[in-house]
RNA sequence: GGCCCCAUCGUCUAAUGGUUAGGACGUCGGCUUUUCAAGCCGAAAACCGGGGUUCGACUCCCCGUGGGGCUACCA
């Protein structure tokens, strides 16, 4: 167990050089948030894809909390952004990093580089040397290099006037320090990739490479942000979706793979995911896009895990049959409550459905249906609906100027489930009673 | 302002010099029909503009235009 990693076959490798470490070709990636209040949808693409990388390629994902602004680092941030990554089930390896925790690594990297006199003080903060000429390449695997030319960067701060380190010095460092070997961000943070880079060069180390994701917008064109009304993983949960409809649609914004294929399992994602199909412009979250894969997700679930989900989500029991009856026209946990919530607690008080449907003709008509179903026997939906159309032709009437009404007696509204099947749910105690209900309230 | 990134239907995308520019969501129409959905069928809908390069550009280059990001002793 603890040396299987260099086992090869007998006789083997006799004469040739060493193995390399394992670790040497290692994607080892991280998600870096800095813990502002809840993840939002663009937060969760970025750790989504990072995890993809690493969980793809046999590699190491690490959480690294970016906390050094102890102001907005509250424990309540963190743990938004922890409840949000293991309700999509985006796990890591290793415990959060902190940052912050880091710091005395930090202070000692800043003595070194004003030692070796990359770095100066300057009224008490701390500046790094940037050359006047010359220009730093960052390597991106989704744009190509970049190059930024020395005169267009200033000499920027790496510690405060109080000694505490900021945040290009502190990314920098965490990513060398951690091994980090690809650095999967937002494209905004592509302006400041030299600045991490020329931190690097003055320690005399690689930089990692880069991939720099295009932003995602809200539909007003701008980049997405708590500003924006975004959506954030907790309200999409509380909007009832899907964790695997949340991963498979953001997996798609910004990354494609054919012409062919839109649903993707998990693991097609970790097999199939690769930073050369992440595309270069910014995408704009459409939530009608999302609700539609939701539904499609909804409608894969067998109807055991249909109702667990739904159990959980409305806090109620008892859900299997309407769950049933339900699954075909909701797209989201939450679309099932208002559909079905008159199995248990009553019908639903819409005065118009009312007002069309019970009107003296309906309720006579109810008259029919209810002596129909009042002996029926057995009470099944079969049973209900060849009672139903039998009235139907009976009275000669078009089906729905007699189902209309049943619907608005059981339901209290125009929208239901199939009604037959809901009236067989209901019982015929319950259903009889409805009816007698509607027929008496004029 | 400076620097950087980006540009295919309304939206997400496919195409990697030669296609009637494909798919999906949404929209519209039809079928089905007990409502609403779902499902099935069909339609409208795009290469930002101008120059090059090439026998041939959505694809490569340049210039515009437009959008976005960064430009803190925030992250």
């Amino acid at each position: 167990m603890d040396n299987f990693a260099i086992k090869r076959p007998e006789g083997g490798r006799v004469g040739l050089p060493p193995m390399p470490e394992p670790s040497t070709n290692e994607i080892v990636c991280r998600f870096a948030p800095s813990p502002t209040g809840q993840l939002h949808i663009g937060g969760a693409r970025t750790a989504l894809y990072n995890w993809l990388l690493a969980r793809g390629s046999g590699g190491r994902m690490i959480l690294r909390i970016e906390d050094t602004d102890r102001v907005r680092s509250t424990k309540e941030n963190v743990d938004q952004i922890i409840e949000a990554l293991e309700w999509l089930e985006i796990d890591w390896d290793g415990d959060p990093l902190s940052q912050a925790g880091h710091q005395s690594r930090h202070l000692e990297v800043i003595q070194q580089l004003k030692q070796s006199g990359h770095a100066y003080e300057h009224e008490g903060a701390t500046r790094l040397r940037v050359p006047e000429d010359g220009e730093t390449v960052v390597r991106d695997l989704i744009r190509g290099d970049v190059t930024f030319k020395h005169e267009a960067i200033d000499d920027f701060t790496i510690a405060r006037s109080d000694g505490s380190p900021l945040y290009n010095l502190a990314v920098a460092v965490d990513d060398l320090d951690s091994g980090v070997t690809h650095v999967v961000r937002g494209e905004d943070h592509l302006s400041n990739t030299p600045r991490q880079v020329m931190i690097l060069k003055a320690l005399e180390q690689e930089p990692p490479v880069y991939g720099h994701l295009p932003l995602l917008h809200g539909p007003d064109g701008k980049k997405l942000s708590k500003r924006h009304g975004a959506a954030s993983v907790q309200e999409l949960r509380d909007a009832g979706f899907l964790p695997q409809a949340v991963r498979n649609y953001t997996a798609l914004l910004g990354w494609g793979y054919d012409d062919k294929q839109t649903f993707f399992s998990t693991d097609e994602l970790v097999k199939l995911f690769s930073l050369d199909r992440v595309g270069r412009s910014a995408a704009v979250f459409d939530e009608q896009k999302l609700r539609w894969m939701n539904g499609t997700y909804l409608r894969e679930m067998d109807p055991g895990q249909l109702t667990v989900a739904l159990e959980a989500f409305t806090g109620r029991d008892g859900l299997a049959g309407a769950a049933g009856l339900c699954r075909e026209k909701i797209q989201t946990l939450a679309d099932f409550w208002p559909l079905a919530g008159f199995f248990f607690d009553g019908p639903a008080e819409d005065a118009k459905a009312h007002a069309k449907f019970l009107d003296e003709e309906g309720r006579a008509r109810l008259g029919e249906a209810r002596d129909a179903l009042a002996t029926l026997e057995p009470f099944t939906d079969e049973s209900i609906e060849n009672a139903l159309r039998e009235v139907v032709e009976r009275l000669d009437v078009k089906p729905k100027q007699l189902f209309q009404p049943v619907r608005v007696a059981i339901s209290g509204t125009t929208i239901s489930p199939g009604i037959f099947e809901s009236l067989a749910l209901l019982g015929r105690e319950e259903s009889l009673s409805r009816i007698d209900k509607a027929i008496s309230a004029a």
